[in-house]
DNA sequence: GAAATTTGACCTGA
DNA sequence: TCAGGTCAAATTTC
């Protein structure tokens, strides 16, 4: 059993008590929307609610992954050959020194939501897998040697909203975060700000933004809002956990942390 | 024209 | 040998 992971950043549990107490307050918009605000503005409310504690969760894996210690347990036990972030080992034109890195998960159903901005590099078929891989790494890779790269599988699912496996792989350096939790402003002024800076473009079929939409048509029939922090249960001592949100029935999105890295704080080996 | 995307080829670890 | 990650030229978009 790993030890708690919420245990060693205060930062992060500031960041995911941001997020969770603005997902509270979206259950409650939704459970009883002001009867003073239009449809349309409620929903805006609801959308720019939704927007910062997405930005909050990032944040706080963020802090989480800028603190965890290194182990190489989570590589030693990567199981699933079909996840880019336990597979990771640097192939490709000029790698293959064995590179480890660290990298976390995350399910959604809104894949945009982290508020960087990423260029598509590649885009494979994987083996048994019915969609793509996507492959994108920070816009400012080249020019300010990012390392962080993402890779956005699309899952096979029964449900009208796709659902994607986003693989986050090293740590932005480009910029700070735009996830600082910012106190909320109930304005009903329509101007969300929200974040157009991430994943300009989806291609293909690939409709992420379809399951954006679709979130973004809620229902004001109150749902619940689930907040489970599910720790790993291997007991290899592996730093890997999941925390998985599922909000108003329709939003889901899992956060699995796997420390993947195993390097002795070297990350890349640029 | 610059920037981003597409896509086939290439490279490497398993 | 294969699967998957990356490169880079061609193409598309703004």
């Amino acid at each position: 059993m790993a030890s708690r992971p919420c245990s060693r950043s205060s930062v992060a549990i500031d960041h995911l008590t941001g997020g969770y107490e603005r997902l509270t307050q979206l259950r409650a918009l939704l459970s009883s929307p002001p009867a003073n605000l239009s449809s349309t503005a409620a929903q805006t409310m609801m959308i720019s609610l939704l927007d910062k504690s997405l930005t909050c969760l990032a944040a706080a894996l963020a802090e989480l992954q800028s603190r965890s210690p290194i182990t190489d347990a989570a590589v030693s036990d990567s199981k699933s050959e079909t996840n880019p972030c336990k597979r990771m080992r640097g192939r490709g034109k000029g790698r293959g020194k064995g590179m480890k890195k660290m990298s976390w998960t995350i399910n959604t159903t809104v894949s945009d939501f982290d508020g960087h901005t990423w260029r598509k590099y590649g885009q494979k078929q994987i083996e048994g897998a019915e969609f793509p891989r996507t492959y994108f790494k920070c816009t400012y890779t080249d020019d300010r040697g990012c390392p962080a790269k993402k890779t956005v599988q699309r899952k096979q699912d029964d449900s009208i909203i796709p659902k994607y496996e986003v693989c986050y792989i090293m740590q932005h350096t480009c910029k700070a975060m735009e996830t600082n939790c910012i106190p909320i402003e109930m304005d009903s002024s329509g101007d969300t700000n929200r974040s157009k800076t991430s994943s300009p473009n989806w291609s293909n079929e690939q409709s992420i933004s379809e399951g954006r939409a679709a979130s973004h048509d809620l229902s004001p029939t109150p749902l619940p809002l689930r907040v489970e922090d599910m720790l790993d249960e291997n007991g290899d001592g592996g730093e890997s956990w999941s925390i998985e949100f599922s909000l108003l029935g329709e939003l889901d999105f899992e956060l699995d942390w796997l420390m993947s890295s195993s390097c002795n704080g070297e990350f890349d080996d640029s």
